[in-house]
DNA sequence: CATTATGTTAACATTAATATAAAATGAAAA
DNA sequence: TTTTCATTTTATATTAATGTTAACATAATG
């Protein structure tokens, strides 16, 4: 049957995809080829067409792509016609935006409860779901059938914290700790490292207020001053 | 001078470098081999040479990397030696999260004001800034040195805001709108996409209960059915 | 002087871009 | 209406570029 393994680099790809599929739906556009994609989203039309190709082809020759097909397609791919069920873990301010900012409900990830350590916050909502103590978890995650656990603790407690959700059965964790976690092989962990993309932006406005941006090397450019190495 | 381009994929793994340096000193380690720090990080030692030997090689044969050197010189590659100003706009809740997550000082990100469209918010104290009106955005980033703009507004309004803000002098905009901006050349921005980063996690769940995880195909794996496709 | 461990070159693997081939469309001609 | 045919546009194969890992030669250590 020969079915390869699809890589990340194109999984990653997937939603912007999905996301300006949808835009062109709600447009009511009915088809659109490569080409006419590519000059919209700024990608070649070639590696759109590969994309869609590690699929088995969801395009016409001659005709292009069905917008609501692909999309479709998309969606089920991204497994997004199914339904998650997560907790948030860690009700301080990160842990409530993402509560309250819930639009991934429309996406099939159902939030069903909020944990927190400090006992100040148990009991207040948030978007409906009174924040519970962390003794709770075990049970809750065995009763209500919970896929994926988001992390917004400090990293302190992050890897403990991690590791007994795994105990507990969850199978994915969306990690917003500024560590690394470490989980048994199947445990899917997706990484929000916010200070790390901060300091990728910082590196490249330096980068690029040295000269040495995407235009030609200029005299100078090198910034490295020779100092004292090793110990 | 021969000053290549350095790839965004060392980039971003600069942040995780800097990260496990940062404890290894605070643990008062002196120096690491790229062989120990490779076992520490589970990435290939010759990934770590190479990557640090992009910028001129920090190391010392038969030494080693100098702990605290070597976090010095990856600090200043990121441009964390330099104070940066930002200011976040939408003071929601994620733009209210960040703002008061602001761990990010420590590294040299200063946090000078925060607006929002919402009358109702304006005044709210966000980590000792009161909220301002999105009017007073001009003259603030003007008359503060403001470098980066955080984007924590709807995707309706993020693309029209970014082209006055950069209008108005900004430099990079760190994006947390659902919406691909479009900006002039040399004005950076870093996309934080969550729900594009919750589907990859989506895709990766299913596609491990699928049974096609990273062991080797299992028959029967292929779930595509065979739909009509193009129009 | 043997050992350690980097810097660097070379091999390999992956990813993206380009070129070619084939299928379907849609319009014009029979 | 049917058929032909040029055009559109994908799918596939090929080539090029990039990124990663391995190998090795060299320099400093102890």
């Amino acid at each position: 049957m020969e079915q390869k393994e699809i890589s990340q680099a194109v999984i990653s790809r997937l939603p912007r995809y999905f996301r300006y599929l949808g835009e062109l739906k709600d447009e009511g556009i009915e088809r659109i080829s490569s080409q006419e994609l590519s000059e919209l989203m700024q990608v070649t039309a070639s590696q759109i067409r590969q994309d869609f190709n590690n699929f088995g082809g969801f395009g016409q020759q001659g005709y292009g792509y069905n917008v609501e097909y692909l999309y479709d397609e998309i969606s089920k791919i991204l497994g997004l016609n199914k339904t998650h069920h997560l907790i948030i873990i860690g009700a301080g301010n990160l842990g409530q935006a993402i509560g309250n900012y819930m639009n991934f409900e429309r996406r099939g990830f159902i939030l069903k409860g909020l944990f927190d350590a400090n006992p100040a916050l148990t009991g207040k909502l948030v978007r409906g779901n009174a924040v519970q103590p962390m003794e709770n978890i075990e049970a809750f995650v065995k009763e209500n059938d919970i896929d994926i656990a988001v992390l917004t603790i400090p990293k302190t407690s992050a890897v403990s914290v991690a590791e007994q959700l795994v105990s507990y059965g969850i199978k994915a964790i969306w990690n917003f700790a500024h560590v690394d976690l470490k989980v048994p092989e199947g445990i899917q962990v997706e990484n929000v490292h916010l200070s790390d993309s901060l300091m990728k932006l910082s590196y490249n406005i330096n980068r690029y207020q040295l000269g040495c941006g995407s235009e030609r090397r200029k005299m100078g450019c090198d910034n490295e001053e020779q100092g004292a190495r090793g110990r």
